[in-house]
DNA sequence: TTCCGGTGTTTGATGTATCAAACAAAAGTT
DNA sequence: AACTTTTGTTTGATACATCAAACACCGGAA
């Protein structure tokens, strides 16, 4: 049943809040070799009481680990998990600006809100597809070319995307 | 600071749920003339209690109406978002089957939960985008049948997807 | 007219994410 | 060694989304 799809969004493994804490740890410990509590803290604007609820709960979840200086570091689960939203990001955000040609910025929001939601499997396609587009290949050239100077008109009628309701800037029907 | 994007994710006007709320209105609006707190409660699988709460926060927010037997009907507010979010549900789910491939109802639960977090800008560039890729210019079926023969094979070195950070099936490099 | 079923509302609970403030422990300074 | 600052934890609060259960109302059937 369709009825049952729009729950699937809370059943996501890890909140977008968490996936975030993650991947705080991960830039931290890149960057500065360790990772506390209060650089976290920082690094998310978070207070230093809500991060360390929040880290804890990753810990038993099996995401992250702590040292006896509780310094953290992720754990393999936790690494791989980061390893796959950092990928989406990379690649959401290259389609964002160089197919739908948006500015950095949106294309940086957009990517963020949606990275951990993508599923592996569309991550990994548009990865196959932005390598198609990219590529040196004449077709894939040709068709940059003529995108480049394309202007879609809702055709009002047989609007083969939209299913007759096309809903965008030239909107002609209500949403039925 | 790039710091600040991750927030904006909690940042949207409706939650995902209360989005799902509207467009439960707008469907049983649409199918059967009317919308009571109990039909929406079934569509969605929410107990009566639950719905009544919400849907008090989205007259509220202006988003809905309630006449004097308590049958509910989007305000213009509502039916504007209702309408943009349907609307990048269906260009996004043409996407991910048409484009990238994905099975129909992966498909739908990923735009299920990208749909009201996709910003109008990324959805109207999207249609474009698909108003080209399904047209029949030759430089797009060119495209289109040479997308369906292409394999992507990531070059290790001078990925330029990937920033030499693929993570994906063949990773070849740990996030750094 | 009384009673029952369907409907809407309210209340108390859970779980999540967050804060501020109080507290405790460790680390650095003098 | 004593004092100060930094850091981590705990606690009580808010806000949200949800539930179950109690309550209230309304309208039709007996």
């Amino acid at each position: 049943m369709i009825k049952e799809v729009w729950k699937k969004f809370d059943e996501t493994e890890l909140s977008h809040s968490s996936v975030h804490h993650l991947m705080a740890v991960h830039h931290l410990v890149k960057e500065n070799g360790y990772a506390r509590a209060v650089d976290i803290g920082r690094y998310l604007n978070l207070t230093r009481g809500s991060i360390s609820v929040t880290l804890h709960k990753l810990i038993d979840k099996d995401y992250l680990e702590e040292d006896e200086n509780k310094f953290y570091r992720l754990s393999e689960k936790g690494k791989q998990l980061v390893c796959s939203v950092l990928s989406k990001r990379q690649i959401l955000k290259q389609f964002f600006t160089t197919v739908l040609r948006l500015p950095e910025d949106s294309a940086e929001i957009d990517a963020c809100k949606i990275e951990h939601l993508l599923s592996q499997q569309a991550g990994e396609q548009l990865l196959v597809f932005m390598g198609y587009f990219l590529s040196d290949n004449p077709e894939a050239a040709a068709f940059r070319e003529g995108f480049q100077q394309f202007q879609y008109n809702c055709p009002m009628e047989n609007c083969l995307i939209c299913d007759n309701t096309c809903y965008f800037a030239n909107s002609h029907t209500d949403c039925e």
